[in-house]
RNA sequence: CGCGCGGUGGAGCAGCCUGGUAGCUCGUCGGGCUCAUAACCCGAAGGUCGUAGGUUCAAAUCCUACCCGCGCAACCA
């Protein structure tokens, strides 16, 4: 029986479009597939898109759609992003399908005939303004809501509970006895801890909105995302008795790479739901594997900042063969690490320019000078082609060790270390010496070396940079990396070719960027923070909003993934005001926020936050006239930094320049 | 006491779980080679591995305390 590895991506919320983030992700899911593959392991990838949830219920409705609508535009985003990115899923899943919906009914009811789901009562502080539940420690002081001031009232809401509580010590149990469900260690240690600390039994339906799988047998209730998001693993391989459940243990090996942030939900909830419906503890998951978050450049990574990058867009312009090998080489899987794009660029001159592409430049034209561009005779070897054997024969090992614990990027260093050993010995070994005194066999004996170490190579690096794997073996007169089930590929000791076969020399695999390209690639892709990504945006939208967000992060008017038109109703609705600022002071512990007060007219000043603070000292801004959106919702920046209305600005935020109106103009005036 | 992450030669990072010669890329300096994508090879300078204690024959690695940076606390991988 062969082994079986089946790896899956988190479902993506389909509230985002794919960034580096979700690439990342994905890349690494597609290289341990691809890894397995050689290594000639039955291998499943599945990656897909969550579309359920109060979110998209909300999205839909404030930009006059439908869920459905919503959610097929976003998906099809996700769907198109991999192929670009060389990302080769086996199947694709969207929670709305029906094989999805029905799996997870199915799910319930197993669940719910096993007695662990009983309908209970969620009771807690409701905000009638954000239609949502408060817990206790965000209210502000006489139980008022945050963000509306008002005070919310304490709610019932009829739910369902899953009795989480009740598989507390065998969970502690599973992770006991595997010790490397989840994984790394740190994350480990978190969870256990979390279990340790008690679970309480946990929420699994609500009412309050329809968009989601209906439960069974009462369809007031939907079910909570999480019971339905996980499924979706299950899901993609059948129903019970469906050939692909070979794939989910014990038959096959199931590892979930997700990011740190939805650990708890794979690495508690998930496997208790299964405990739950009858999987016995063999057939839990097999491997929860929680990576780090992404920088860029050494910037967090967000919408506000507008330096969210766009992998498909990026490896248009620079090669997708980069955006891959950076990210797997230039990030410890599992750390946090920094997405930097000259650090990018750097490595791909280094590492695949110089070191493995300029090998097979001289290899190749070594080739062509001396045996007539053929493949050479490997004869008597000497202690050098001894030494870089074994060392060849040690690196492979030790990057095929280092797949299979899932860390690609010391994977890749032990690659490539064979490539540099390969530049070292053809120092040593010097084939044009040899070629000078007339001894052909030793030049053959050196080239045939080389080529074979860079048919090794052509494999190993297959998972991470496929397409640029097939071009070398090209140039080496051979045909693409091929694998099959139960043939190992891997490479594992030499396997000279025989003499006499054409080579294929076209040219530089990687073109080398001298400083002048890189500078105009850098131009191309380094995201620009703020005003000209903005203006980018809106060039290419058409979108109509010009004025520059002032106030910091993300409001509910954030960027809209897709173009979005403002209504002529929409618009009048927006109250500007002229207001004149009366205090303002910073706000601390947050560098780029001032607290304003402003008077609108209304007998009384106005509370507002604004993100001015790396433009305007505060002693700048009293007495100014400002223009102020009046009707804002009110937005919470920490507890009680509650903003009552945005100011309008340009600029980037350490040179805004503020909208501003005559000083006649008296507070509170209307713009229209 | 909110949670988490990090502090390793000039820069950026790995190593830390499974203590035992401090490694990689870039940069600097010197040398070599001439097959190659002005590339490749060799050598050198440069680090008391944040601080203070502890465990140990031995600590970057384990334990404790502290200092300093950063992220998170809207379902962002």
């Amino acid at each position: 029986m062969p082994t079986r590895f089946y790896v899956t991506t988190p479902i993506y919320y389909v509230n985002d479009i794919p960034h580096l983030g979700h690439a990342y992700t994905s890349i690494v899911v597609d290289a341990l597939r691809r890894y397995h593959l050689l290594r000639g392991h039955e291998a499943r990838m599945l990656t897909g898109t969550d579309e359920h949830g109060l979110k998209i219920d909300r999205e839909a409705k404030e930009r006059g759609t439908t869920p459905h609508a919503l959610v097929d535009a976003m998906s099809a985003r996700f769907r198109e992003a991999w192929p670009p990115l060389e990302v080769e899923s086996d199947d694709f899943i969207r929670t709305t399908e029906v094989r999805h919906t029905k799996l997870v009914q199915d799910l319930w009811k197993k669940i719910e005939a096993n007695g662990d789901i009983y309908l209970g009562h969620y009771e807690d502080w409701y905000c009638v303004g954000c239609e949502s539940f408060k817990t206790e420690k965000e209210l502000l002081p006489g139980n008022l809501c945050p963000l509306h001031l008002k005070p919310v009232e304490k709610v019932k809401e009829e739910t369902f509970f899953f009795r989480l509580e009740k598989y507390q010590e065998r969970l502690l149990a599973f992770y006991e006895k595997h010790h490397d469900f989840i994984r790394p260690e740190t994350r480990r240690n978190e969870v256990l801890s979390f279990v340790q600390g008690g679970l309480k039994d946990l929420s699994v339906s609500r009412t309050s909105f329809s968009w989601g799988v209906a439960v069974p047998g009462n369809p007031r209730h939907v079910m909570f995302v999480w019971f339905d998001a996980l499924a979706n693993y299950l899901t993609a391989l059948g129903p019970d008795g469906d050939p692909l459940r070979r794939f989910w243990p014990p038959n096959g090996k199931v590892v979930h790479v997700v990011g740190k942030d939805i650990l708890r939900f794979h690495a508690v909830y998930w496997p208790a739901f299964l405990m739950s419906a009858g999987y016995k503890d063999d057939e839990l998951p097999t491997q929860v594997f929680a990576h780090g978050f992404l920088t860029v450049d050494g910037q967090k990574m967000s919408k506000s900042l507008r330096n969210a990058v766009e992998p498909v867009r990026l490896a248009k312009e620079v090669g997708v063969e980069v955006l891959r090998y950076q990210l797997l080489r230039a990030i410890a899987f599992g750390q946090d690490g920094d997405f930097d794009h000259a650090a990018m660029l750097e490595r791909y001159n280094a590492d695949l320019g110089k070191n493995l592409g300029n090998l097979l430049s001289r290899t190749l034209g070594l080739c062509a000078k001396n045996t007539g561009g053929k493949t050479p005779t490997l004869g008597a070897r000497t202690p050098l082609e001894d030494d870089l054997f074994a060392l060849v024969e040690r690196e492979a090992k030790a990057a095929g060790d280092r797949w299979e614990a899932i860390e690609p990027h010391r994977a890749l260093e032990a690659t490539w270390a064979i490539s540099s050993a390969a530049n070292t010995y053809v120092d040593r070994a010097a084939p044009w010496t040899a070629a000078k005194n007339g001894d052909q066999a030793r030049v053959e004996t050196i080239l045939a070396t080389l080529l074979e170490v860079l048919r090794q190579v052509s494999i190993m690096m297959w998972p991470v940079l496929p397409t640029k794997s097939g071009e070398l073996r090209a140039q080496l007169g051979l045909a693409p990396v091929t694998h099959a089930i139960d043939r190992d590929t891997w490479p594992n000791g030499v396997a000279a070719r025989a003499a006499g076969e054409a080579l294929h020399p076209t040219g530089s695999l990687f073109p080398i960027l001298d400083a002048d390209a890189t500078k105009a690639l850098l131009e191309k892709i380094v995201p620009r923070i703020e005003a000209a990504a903005a203006t980018e945006a809106t060039a290419k939208d058409a979108a109509p909003p010009s004025k520059a967000q002032t106030t910091p992060p993300p409001g509910p008017g954030s960027a809209p993934p897709t173009p979005m038109l403002l209504s002529y109703d929409q618009f009048v609705g927006v109250d500007l005001r002229v207001g004149v600022v009366t205090s303002c002071e910073r706000v601390p512990k947050k560098d780029k926020l001032l607290k304003l007060d402003v008077d609108l007219g209304e007998g009384s000043t106005r509370q507002i936050i604004a993100g001015l603070a790396l433009t305007f000292k505060p002693e700048d801004l009293v007495g100014k006239r400002v223009v102020v959106v009046a009707n804002l919702a009110p937005r919470e920046f920490g507890k009680g930094l509650v903003s009552h209305g945005m100011l309008l600005a340009t600029g980037p935020s350490e040179a805004l320049r503020l909208a501003t109106i005559g000083d006649d103009v008296a507070p509170g005036s209307k713009l229209k």
